[in-house]
DNA sequence: GCTAAAAATGTCAACGTTGACATTATGCGG
DNA sequence: CCGCATAATGTCAACGTTGACATTTTTAGC
């Protein structure tokens, strides 16, 4: 494998020379430095990153650990805005997955420290509180759509799913529904736990009797091996002897609005005529595909990943974050369903 | 930071005797071993890999290079099953997508190279054919989910499309149905054909006669902008007013299931009494989810992606692959829409 | 055309590790 | 307890790059 010294000799310069080029270091005459990329062209000389870390210590990698994220559908579009992000600079990145395991976790630390990865983005599936085994990171960390309660200096980047949660509500409000049943996430998780009090909120805000019994669980079990509840509750909610019914049904999120729709349409209604039908991801495969088209509330996961990759870079180069938990919006996508 | 040094000077030994502790290799006495272990984990040692790397030429990383993978709903699975396998050997992984984009590709190859990863894994999001720039692979590299007619030399995991879209007619020839619609994949994807080629073979195989007018196709438009189109499709199919109605639509893929189910609820059919649905992929956003879940032939990512690791391991021990395309079977998955 | 400052380039050691080879300790048969 | 094979450990240079510093070349001002 062609190396420094072989482009040095082929312009016949020294090698620092070529490592300024390389480097892109101002204090090269043009025209030296036109005959260095050339022979680089040529020779096909590519930088060894291994060396050049044994000598500076900096790795310019940088690593995100995920628990199911890569695995995850939606969720992958963290890892495509922290990819956005960080193409832009000079790092590259490792990406790594749990799939849950601790002891599978030490190993990714160790992975990590072993290539001495500059700094780590730690990405949650749900947007949940995280917890650690160490006192402080060994490496400078971004948390993604997930906050720990005990490591309140480490800078995180959330989804506001309370708002998301709220505007979902008021929206099925504006619309004139009164009757508005809601379907919940799984309890375990805190985005399930934000959304929750806002519906709550904005029906007692906009004075709107809410009904418990119209209140129910969509996702039951543990979280990796959950199981999606949806379709009966929306059967017994809609098709039951009840002689009010709901005539919105408010979603925890988009795979129950699918079992929700399923149900709907098995029963003869239409949507959203007969009811109207809110999701809560924009989660394209469901969202985009379904007849009508759901009315949703995007998870910024994107956007997310991108702010995470700028948090980032604010650290490497020494800003100190004012350390803080970073809501990011939820805007609510009107489509046909409601 | 702590180098194999300080752990030599700890135990008063030599740098080399900790490498070979480190490294696993034999010679050396028991009682040695253990005590230098026993610094390494007071001293918290971290073999540098970089500074190994120059030493050795060999990385013990490899690339996953994907085009839309990664950020891809079902086929993020490929993933998982390469990442599952390398986990067990001493190598790690370096994810990067092109999202579609040629000089993303470019950049990528270099950083690989940079990096002097050992091995590529190349994955498409859709089974389908690809080329490449170069006469001759820069790394050793595994196709996963696609082939190279120009580089018949490279090995590579498919799926049986062949056989699973075989299979999904078959079976519902099996089950009484003699009127059969086909709701095709983008025809741009080899998926697309080989998936036509068999429901057009299994028919005619059963002497079942194939209805040109109920092939119809249900997604449109150039791959990484795709349209699904099947609603308004199974909608006329189902809905018209011709006389004869297919009693079953085998489909594309679940996306493309998933919208015939919402066409056939809305039009008041039961499923699978008055239409059954087959999907492909078994998806589980979709097939798991929608009411009655979806019978389809399942893609069997996961497994391809664990091939595919087999395969890299057994080229890089330099045994000669017998070069070729390995196809993984696609096995029917029974569930209630047919 | 001389000088001083600035720009361009060069020299060399060091980063942390491991291969090749050298040396020293240990065990064993007689 | 000697000699020899084998096991255990050590020495040292080299991998490709870049930081600190040194030297040479160019430029600008006069």
């Amino acid at each position: 494998m062609v190396n420094i010294k072989d482009v040095a000799a082929e312009v016949g310069v020294s090698a620092k020379t070529v490592s300024r080029v390389v480097n892109g270091e101002s204090a090269v005459k043009p025209q030296t430095r036109k005959r260095i990329e050339e022979a680089i062209e040529k020779l096909g000389y590519v930088p060894n990153q291994a060396a050049r870390l044994v000598r500076t210590n900096r790795s310019r990698v940088l690593g995100i650990l995920t628990d199911f994220v890569s695995t995850t559908p939606y969720s992958v579009e963290i890892i495509r805005g922290i990819q956005d992000r960080i193409a832009e600079t000079d790092h590259s990145l490792l990406i790594a997955n749990t799939a849950g395991d601790p002891a599978m976790e030490r190993r990714i630390w160790q992975t990590f420290r072993e290539h001495r990865i500059d700094g780590v983005f730690y990405a949650t599936m749900y947007h949940r509180h995280v917890a650690f085994d160490f006192d402080h990171p060994p490496l400078p960390m971004i948390l993604v759509n997930c906050s720990s309660p005990d490591h309140p200096e480490l800078p995180s980047v959330v989804p506001d799913d309370y708002e998301g949660g709220y505007e979902a509500a008021r929206y099925a409000i504006e619309q004139g529904h009164r009757a508005i049943a809601y379907i919940t996430l799984n309890p375990l998780i805190l985005a399930a736990e934000l959304r929750d009090a806002a519906f709550r909120a904005a029906l007692s805000d906009h004075h709107v009797p809410p009904q418990e019994k119209w209140i129910r669980p969509g996702i039951v079990g543990e979280i990796g091996k959950e199981e999606v509840v949806a379709f009966a509750e929306a059967l017994a909610l809609l098709g039951g002897k009840a002689k009010k019914k709901p005539t919105a049904i408010v979603c925890g999120n988009d795979e129950i609005a699918l079992q929700v729709l399923c149900a709907a349409l098995s029963l003869g209604l239409r949507i959203p005529q007969d009811v109207a039908i809110i999701g809560y991801d924009d989660f394209h495969v469901i969202s985009m595909l379904v007849e009508p088209k759901l009315t949703t509330v995007a998870l910024p996961y994107y956007e997310m990943g991108r702010r995470a990759g700028d948090n980032m870079m604010a650290v490497l180069s020494g800003a100190d974050m004012i350390s803080r938990v970073e809501k990011i919006p939820c805007p609510l996508v009107k489509r046909a369903s409601a």
